[in-house]
DNA sequence: AGTTTAATATTGCCGCTGTCAATATTGATT
DNA sequence: AATCAATATTGACAGCGGCAATATTAAACT
């Protein structure tokens, strides 16, 4: 039941690490529904309020859970990266949006809290996680930079604008994924590399850019 | 309190609409965590499980409080794209880009629901919720059929791959916002534009079409 | 009209939850 | 050995969703 080591004396030993992973395992195993303090104590073999000396509360917990899920998923990517170092543009970027949604879909208790509205919209707690996250997006904007002056992508291209679009479209279809709207699984694939298709045509240093908002307005309305 | 008719006698008269109302009152200005049954009840009046005899529990109402968002909001929909008809088509995508994404954020009570987990993976339920955000996504793959067939449209473009990516580039915006992921409102018009301006580079029957998956591919790795 | 019936609302109760306060136990520090 | 800080425990509380039994009422039927 225990995660990491037993627990025999009055002291458990590594109760926050335990609770961190068994609220992951709950979450995976057993659905939201299943997880409240009491019973995460109790399968740990403690008392229900031990967990409050290691997490102000249940929020601050999640939170944690969520932030480990950020490390996970920058060490996925980082890895992806790594090993796509050969493909071409199109090719990569097909690699990294399944790598992408595919970490969402099998890490969803992890993926769930990350970007859960509790983890961001409460005080203290969000800002280490906020941080964290904009990190994220920091380090992928300016890898677009470094590529855009190395002429791998459009050098039209407002980066910064790009990667929130591109961070937008994964998040969505993970998320309709992950809550039941995209049924059909058989298909994930061929989405994920439409979606790829489509954003690398927005980085492909070979087409003509098509800067935001440049003349190309019809005359009606605004 | 009550948002239809008074209650004085025993029997309160139009006690569903009312719970539907006060639900998305009290979703809208206090939060969901301070949605219970109880509170709701006793706002409208009325005793603990009264609401009882019209919603099978607390999960049915969310989910005709979801129902009745996207009537709203294809309601919405239907009328931005009636007075937008005069704009061609990138300036037409982004209005209904923006549209779509207003909608969330102004109606965020209702959006919430709309795409919730609770909504879509339980039993009963979901089926009639299910059924009805179907409905929309189909009309609009119907909508982007006859626009292909009258040339408005790429001819080579997977409509239905295409609405898929459309709808996930959509709500991720929406939800990064509506969560507190993005933060900088001021720029959510800008944000809107882009990705408008990379879903028409899809349609577009002015550029060269690429069929996904078409003999682009690198050699390396799968 | 009066009687029956179905719809609707009520109170009592249950187990579960998160969390606070006061208390107990322990390992580490002096 | 004494002290202290860290950690764990029990007791208590209010709030929750929801079930069962009961009461009230409007509508339907005769």
């Amino acid at each position: 039941m225990s995660s990491s080591i037993a627990k025999n004396s009055y002291h458990h030993g590594d109760l926050k690490q335990a609770l961190l992973d068994e609220t992951a395992r709950i979450l995976r195993e057993e659905g939201e529904d299943a997880l409240s303090l009491r019973r995460l104590a109790a399968n740990l073999g403690v008392s229900r309020t031990a967990p409050y000396n290691h997490f102000k509360n249940k929020e601050a917990l999640l939170a944690a859970v969520a932030e480990e899920g950020f490390a996970r998923f920058s060490a996925r990517m980082d890895a992806v990266r790594k090993h796509t170092r050969s493909l071409d543009g199109p090719g990569r970027t097909r690699a990294l949006v399944r790598a992408y949604v595919d970490f969402a879909r099998k890490n969803s208790e992890f993926y769930d809290l990350m970007y859960a509205r509790r983890s961001w919209r409460s005080g203290e707690t969000s800002k280490s996680l906020g941080a964290t996250a904009r990190r994220v997006l920091r380090l992928d904007v300016e890898r677009l930079r470094r590529a855009q002056k190395r002429g791998e992508v459009a050098a039209g291209l407002d980066v910064l604008r790009f990667a929130e679009v591109y961070w937008g479209t994964l998040h969505g279809i993970s998320r309709l994924l992950l809550d039941g709207v995209y049924t059909n699984t058989a298909s994930v694939r061929r989405l994920c590399d439409a979606a790829a298709d489509m954003l690398w045509r927005q980085m492909d240093p070979g087409q003509q850019s098509s800067p935001a908002g440049a003349g190309r307005r019809s005359g009606a309305l605004q």
